[in-house]
DNA sequence: TCAGTAGATTAGGATTCCTAAATGGTAGCA
DNA sequence: TGCTACCATTTAGGAATCCTAATCTACTGA
């Protein structure tokens, strides 16, 4: 290799440029999220809330504030306006008097849904993708999660990943599907994984 | 293939997954801003200024906006706050006298250079990939983010793939570089493509 | 039982967003 | 030149998002 070939004369790292793009890809989602949230009379933290109650009712504030990365307060205020235009529910906890139990009215339901699906601009340009790109995006970003979680630099979160009912490549044999759900006794792959499962239970924990 | 494995009970497309994914992304970079922002009695916005006035000094307030994302009004009150406390400075455009010509200050550039390092968390984790799987991560993100371009989703990003210097697949018979930069005229390759060059020049516009 | 801890709320303040309107400069055109 | 339409920026006012700190009530463990 006596003569190769000259560099660019720029000289970001790769992995740089890669931050710079998500970045660029977040200030999207958070203005997508205003421009939509706003002709439903929503805000978009409001819009997150009932996103997330829709997947995960009987949530508590504090876990509403944990999955939002915001404070108790803030979220306490985002509820209580939810609530008051009737799309929320507010119990209180039979375990813990101390505590919320969140959910949907029937109104509120109807709004999720309309709302659960919004970053669809994303998704419609994710879908774009060749096959192959799309699924090591998708391997990309797990191993991101999982990477930031193991940090403490994001929320935990309800992936297979961190899953008691994971296990890891028990079917070694087969290429498509390795791994196994001991919840639902069935074999799937890397592009089955959730990141968001609502019967996960954390590896470690016994309780 | 008269028994095919039985799909795991969960459906929710891939290209959800990875938006769901990517959004979760998307909340962490927003809280590591305001974390690392308060410190330095910044926020948010006032440093994500600073770190773009970095890459691309004497830019009008209409273009900050733009690329953040906001009206000019809230652009407008976050430099004014800059000016004021003597990291940013504003002066009037030679060529056009209503508009303004934003710049950094000694104390400004030194306060953005810390700044532009920020997502750093993100840069490290992004790291931690196995060299492949960053790559295409890379492909991906930049194809989405001209994808989202030409829907008029996302603010114009000037990307090699939209420049005029841009000739790609120039030198087909390389494999590493096929691509070629016009303006230092030196071949490159996917992974030197840049998504933010100073140097870019729209490929349609005249002037 | 009682101190310490935990979940939720409230109050107060700075910032971020928005829309709408005002100000002053530019540019095209008769 | 003068007129008009447009453009960049600023200001004003209001709602929402954030924060910290303090408070209240309920649980928990020694």
């Amino acid at each position: 290799m006596s003569h190769s070939t000259p560099k660019p004369p720029w000289d970001e790292p790769l992995s740089e440029r890669i931050t710079f793009g998500l970045s660029r890809l977040a200030t999207a989602l958070k203005l997508k999220a205003w421009r939509e949230a706003t002709p439903l009379q929503l805000t978009p933290t409001q819009a997150e809330i009932l996103a997330l109650l829709r997947t995960w009712p009987a949530s508590t504030l504090k876990e509403v504030a944990a999955r939002l990365e915001v404070r108790p307060a803030t979220a306490s205020d985002a509820v209580r306006v939810l609530v008051e235009k009737g799309w929320v529910t507010k119990n209180q906890r039979p375990d813990d008097a101390r505590a919320l139990s969140l959910g949907l009215s029937e109104a509120g339901k109807a709004l999720a849904d309309r709302v659960a699906g919004w970053p669809r601009f994303l998704t419609e340009a994710i879908e774009t993708l060749p096959d192959e790109e799309r699924n090591v995006l998708f391997r990309a970003v797990t191993r991101l999660i999982r990477e930031l979680q193991e940090q403490r630099q994001i929320e935990v979160a309800r992936m297979c990943l961190t899953c008691r009912f994971f296990q890891p490549r028990r079917h070694p044999e087969s290429a498509e599907k390795p791994h196994h759900c001991g919840l639902v006794d069935l074999p799937f792959g890397d592009l089955d994984l959730r990141l968001d499962c609502p019967e996960h239970l954390p590896a470690e924990t016994a309780k």
